[in-house]
DNA sequence: GCTTGACCCTATAGGAACTATAGACTCCAT
DNA sequence: ATGGAGTCTATAGTTCCTATAGGGTCAAGC
């Protein structure tokens, strides 16, 4: 009947998904409930596929699934002020600032404990364990 | 009777730890079981303290459990070659720095994105959205 | 017409590292 | 004796999926 509709595995393949992924997305709200066909398939269209993408990327992009929610939420109002999008995406860019911060500073002492076992000892002499054991 | 048992709740003081967590290390075998009072209360003592917190510092050092049983297993055994332990602080090092890379690329990314909202207009326009939505 | 294989369906469990809750017991100070 | 804080067990919830079991459906090839 209608031209263009796509299955679960052509969303999936679309979207670069997993097709559990696309079911999980549906179950807790993410996603609409799409028409079913007689024999009880799901079937897509374009505008699924646009918007399985935008959370995709939002994804990548390292947002929560909440904060997509809301995202969508927000978006799909055109008349909506976007400041508030531009809020949740600054509060998500000070996490991540946060998050490399954090790793550095890990990174660093951990190569100033790798750095303190060079010369093949055993347990007993070895610099890692002391390193990591608080005193 | 003994002189410095501890109870949960201090070696959960002691460690920095919340008292569920020390429950849970020790349901899956991350801490040993210790002994109880006549009234089932656990009882720990210094070596208890030493152990948890080197688990927290691993766990704070971004080493997941997996990684902190093995690293317990290899530096109990006093005689054993210290490379290992080299070994699994290298790979994780490794790990971090990747993690690294990632969000670096991540926050560049966020804030191109940020940068493209500037000016208070509607969700119509707003360029967030159109630079997370994929073409 | 039948079989085979790829796809689809639901429902449930698992994984990582905890956190939260419920309902009961114990301990200590007042 | 009573109240509140601490402890006990057991179970469910969190986040974001992934894996599995046990079935239906569909199109192609023989």
């Amino acid at each position: 009947m209608a031209v263009n509709r796509l299955k679960i595995g052509d969303l999936a393949f679309e979207a670069d998904t997993k097709v559990v992924t696309i079911r999980y997305y549906e179950k807790i709200g993410l996603l609409p409930e799409p028409e079913r066909t007689e024999t009880n398939y799901r079937t897509y269209d374009t505008a699924h596929v646009e918007r399985l993408r935008f959370i995709r990327r939002c994804r990548a992009l390292g947002f929560s699934l909440d904060q997509i929610r809301e995202l969508l939420t927000l978006t799909s109002d055109v008349g909506h002020p976007c400041d508030k999008v531009d809020k949740i995406t600054a509060s998500h860019l000070a996490d991540v600032e946060a998050k490399i911060a954090d790793l550095t500073n890990l990174a660093n002492e951990l190569r100033k404990i790798s750095r303190s076992c060079r010369g093949g000892g055993t347990i007993s002499n070895c610099r890692i364990v002391q390193a990591i054991t608080p005193d």
